[in-house]
DNA sequence: GCGCTAACTGGACGCACCGTCTCGTTTGAT
DNA sequence: ATCAAACGAGACGGTGCGTCCAGTTAGCGC
């Protein structure tokens, strides 16, 4: 496989392309002219630009602790109120932002990297939310994980409105009256 | 503008291209030659394939009604089954499906198209479930068709599960259970 | 240190599409 | 019949694709 000063030299390119061009036009070319490596280096790794840019992203959120960590005070409402705008805050970035819509735009054509993506972003994501609403002794820790993280995101990937933080108030209040009823 | 035979023939075309072949590979030229249109017509009129998908979609939930009704039976929860089984049906019909992943992914890096679909399809269909909501006298009906809209594109757009029924039951469950909820 | 293998650079290849342009033709309303 | 708008055909330079080749480093075992 490729050398680590491969990887990182590719990882800077793809990082500062994303920073100053429009993330649909990033190229092969471009990414192996801007890291100083030649296409063939690329492709013997990569086999897409989508690939490259999950690849980025992943490494980053390994190295600082770029992944969202779930907080556990005791109190729900406050540790959900914490963990939606941190959450925001990442997806919102503008240096993770145009990366993050880049590899889901890319997600729906492309199952290899769709799967890649559930399993070691989304999936780890989902569990700790679940783990931490199941530690607070909440029902449907599951069902209830995707009933708050799934409107952020349908906000965010449909881009129907920003994120208004009375919005964010509302809904974590929301989620808090749903677990809350117990028929 | 184009005239409405020509706009027919490129609708057809697209329509056809994304049954047999990858969304992805789906091009101007392309479209031009199986529409039987020149190139410039194209341009004189669409932006990019992405608009030309966009517009196609939009014709076809335009004359047959493609779009999805809200049901009013005045049993809540047995409306929002049917609409939940319906928008899914939706989002997984073999025709449409691959249009609408095209669209969502180029969304994603074209704001004028994301503005598009966001006016003329999720916003109605948003306001319509609201609606919904509120004839029902359920507090919040904005807020609420959010919570029982994002979790299904959710899963539908970061591909995270399949629509299994029992899910479908138990969201439509948590989201009757959130509403009868009054604090 | 020597040598072998895997990873690399640099550049060339044919090909598909891009977006724009020109020129001549058809269409349909007045 | 007239005339402008919409159209078809096809050529243009340009860009990125993905693959191939030949020659050059880098690192690990002995």
């Amino acid at each position: 496989m490729a050398r680590q000063q491969t990887r990182s030299k590719v990882h800077d390119a793809v990082l500062a392309l994303a920073r100053e061009k429009r993330v649909g036009n990033i190229t092969m070319e471009g990414i192996a002219a801007r890291a100083g490596v030649s296409k063939q280096t690329l492709y013997r790794t990569w086999s897409s630009t989508g690939a490259i840019l999950f690849d980025a992203l992943l490494a980053r959120s390994a190295n600082e602790d770029g992944a969202v960590v779930v907080p556990d005070s005791g109190n729900l409402a406050s540790d959900l109120q914490t963990l939606a705008t941190a959450t925001i805050a990442e997806l919102t970035d503008p240096t993770q932002e145009p990366l993050l819509r880049a590899v889901t735009a890319d997600m729906q054509s492309d199952d290899a990297l769709a799967t890649q993506f559930r399993e070691l972003l989304l999936g780890p994501q989902l569990r700790g939310i679940a783990n931490r609403l199941r530690q607070g002794n909440v029902p449907d820790p599951d069902g209830t994980a995707e009933l708050f993280v799934g409107p952020i995101f349908h906000r965010w990937l449909l881009r129907t409105r920003p994120f208004e933080s009375e919005w964010v108030t509302a809904h974590v209040a929301r989620i808090v009256r749903s677990v809350s009823a117990h028929g």
